[in-house]
DNA sequence: TGTACATCAGTGAACGCGCGTTCACTGATGTAC
DNA sequence: TGTACATCAGTGAACGCGCGTTCACTGATGTAC
């Protein structure tokens, strides 16, 4: 792996995979979407362009490496945000915050992650870190409803039809408010009080939630 | 504008900017955002490659164009499903699931209309169409709230502050739900029982807000 | 009713560009014996 | 410890392709007088 002088590099890279991932951050976040090709990222990489191939086999399938990255980047920020919180009201804000924050930052990576027609949609490896990040907000929730947390993937485990609706009512929620924001939709308030609006609507349903949990259907 | 024989066409398309809009449905249905070229519309226009700058500039003016239409037909499919409820719940489940009835029908579209750096910041036609879809959605919780509807469009118009805490609750759920469910977020809920969900959902949220109506910030 | 002229919509050839893919290759690494 | 061989990562030239843009042009329309 070493290579004897200093001014002459490797023929093979070494960490390859891990460079052109990198470099395919940092053209997301200058080229954007539609500058994202095979060829830059190679570029950046300091390699040559037919490289790639061997790591990823196409444009979809990093496309999909990167998307899982960034669900787990999301994972881990959610995580974080809400592991400070000091009581029920806070996390579920923080939770919102952490979601919102983590789309302002990584505007590119936010919307691949949910562009589903872009993404190998049978990657174990994407189904996988999506599914952690959604484990983590069903657990939010069921918090939130005093019932037991998750201890495996949502997936493995049966929920009552009404931990469902919470569910979806709290991540339509947040995911909204994130999107809405990123793209620019809420101009009729303020930028500066996009947080206050968020911490009120975002403590209302969390309340909600609480108030309302293991509500029957009432027609 | 008549030609002379059947076979021969005339030079000028006399129509060519509404030729060019439906070519440009047409190939953002079948190829999406990604094949969407000039130079293919005009194709299917039946047009020389160079044509469509006259009508359009570049490629950003002609979906904005686009966003903007879609934007109009949200609006109306909106307010059809809201004329046709019988209360209010009603109305405020209708209009959930118009709007992701609408994103699920115009996947590309609606992907469009919320990209705001694929779209012209400084088109007046776009924030027309798109003020008049969220003035459509706040005069559903104004209704909610037993509150005076907008005559003018919300801009034009001062709102209190519980007001838009509640239609930012309201649209964010609402376009988080269709959002997830067009990007394929929501399958740990069978899709059929997605309307189902919704309808819970929905109907607890407008509930909610009606019985929460001036709400005080309570810290 | 006719003529002249400006304006505009659309043509079609040419341009340079960057892309993904292919292919024969080469340098490095690991393993069998 | 040494040798042979398979495998793999990366090279670099070549391919065909479709794109947006430019440009000199032409056909049609509308208006002034």
């Amino acid at each position: 792996m070493e290579h004897s002088k200093d001014s002459k590099l490797p023929y093979h890279h070494g960490a390859l995979r891990q460079a052109l991932l990198e470099a395919g951050d940092s053209v997301l976040r200058d080229r954007g979407l539609s500058g994202f090709t095979l060829r830059e990222c190679a570029r950046r990489a300091g390699v040559s362009h037919a490289a790639p191939k061997h790591h990823f086999g196409d444009v979809r399938g990093f496309l999909t490496e990167i998307a899982a990255l960034g669900f787990d980047q999301l994972t881990r920020q959610l995580q974080t945000q809400i592991a400070i919180a000091h009581d029920l009201d806070e996390e579920f804000i923080n939770t919102t915050r952490a979601y919102a924050d983590f789309a302002g930052e990584n505007p590119e990576h936010f919307r691949i992650m949910f562009r589903y027609d872009l993404l190998s949609a049978t990657s174990e490896r994407l189904a996988q870190a999506a599914g952690e990040t959604f484990t983590v907000l069903t657990n939010v929730v069921l918090r939130q409803r005093g019932d037991p947390e998750l201890l495996a993937s949502v997936y493995d485990e049966k929920v009552a039809e009404s931990v469902i609706d919470d569910i979806v009512l709290s991540w339509s929620h947040i995911h909204g408010f994130a999107h809405l924001k990123l793209e620019q939709q809420m101009s009729m308030v303020p930028a500066a009080t996009h947080d206050d609006v968020m911490v009120r609507a975002s403590r209302r349903l969390s309340r909600f939630i609480r108030s309302d949990a293991g509500h029957q259907d009432e027609g």
